[in-house]
DNA sequence: ACATATCTGGATATCTATATCCATTACTTG
DNA sequence: CAAGTAATGGATATAGATATCCAGATATGT
């Protein structure tokens, strides 16, 4: 249903917005949110670009979010590195069908645009919250590198 | 959203629906909905083990529903070929979570969940009928290959 | 200024979905 | 029963998504 590219893209603002303040890096978010590393380099690139995440090079730099949790929803984050397309066109282009899709792909797109509804109504501020459904995601805290290799493992 | 083969499926389906006493050809199907040729066929063959599709060999042989239209949805015939999955565990396996879903995961689940009721509550009798909001999608009608050939085609 | 940490971006590898091909099997008609 | 038609199923090719790797750029603290 999602890629799961948009599937890391999520659980790394997940981690962003459960340590706020400070810049995580790349590294510290792969782990977190066992992604693979290396490629969370190519999600979190694709969320700068999106201005959902800010980005700092060299020591102590890493990600952070550009914008209060409560301003961040789903759809945004899928949307900024595997966007949803909604569908605008008969995809078999008969003529026939003329600018209104035929029932089926009216369907389909119904579909779709309920699935984006209801992505687009929580922030990760609604995410991080402790609800009534589900338990709260805190995600693992790691511990940045050099207090790890202080600590000699 | 839905993977080029879920389209398929569902262009035979509508054409099967729209051809209805007669077994139409995979090769038929293929032109109709402009589907790659032979790729018909592996779809066709899932939505035979999935029982929505009859199919019958030799000449004035193909596909033929299972079923009457009203009694088959879209969402049916997508599962037959490309199963929507929910999410029923955190796929991160954090022990925290337990058997609850994190509120992440719960979310995108209520997404999946929307999405396929949607494509539950379409028959391919709905799909047919002229509606409202939609055009008829009446899919071109292709000759059988005796009949082309009998017009030097 | 130097050494180090970290992101950036391009090149490349791997894996999965999509697509093609063909020999075989089953069926129909004459 | 012979000839021809069409699905079946396996082997293979292609494309796109996923993942790895590494050289370069940029910031930090000393």
């Amino acid at each position: 249903m999602l890629s799961s590219t948009a599937e890391y893209a999520l659980r790394s603002i997940m981690h962003l917005t459960s340590h706020p303040g400070t810049a995580c890096t790349s590294k510290e978010i792969a782990e977190s949110g066992q992604i693979p590393g290396g490629y969370v380099s190519k999600v979190m690139q694709d969320l700068v670009g999106a201005g959902i995440v800010e980005s700092q090079r060299g020591p102590n730099g890493g990600f952070r979010l550009a914008r209060e949790p409560g301003a961040i929803t789903v759809l945004e984050v899928v949307n900024a590195v595997d966007p949803i397309r909604r569908i605008v066109a008969c995809p078999l282009r008969l003529p026939e069908h003329g600018s209104r899709l035929c029932q089926l792909h009216q369907q389909l797109d119904d579909a779709i645009a309920s699935f984006e509804r209801i992505l687009s109504e929580a922030t990760f501020a609604d995410l991080t919250r402790e609800g009534k459904r589900s338990s709260r995601c805190q995600f693992p805290t790691v511990e940045r590198g050099a207090a790890k290799r202080k600590r000699g493992k």
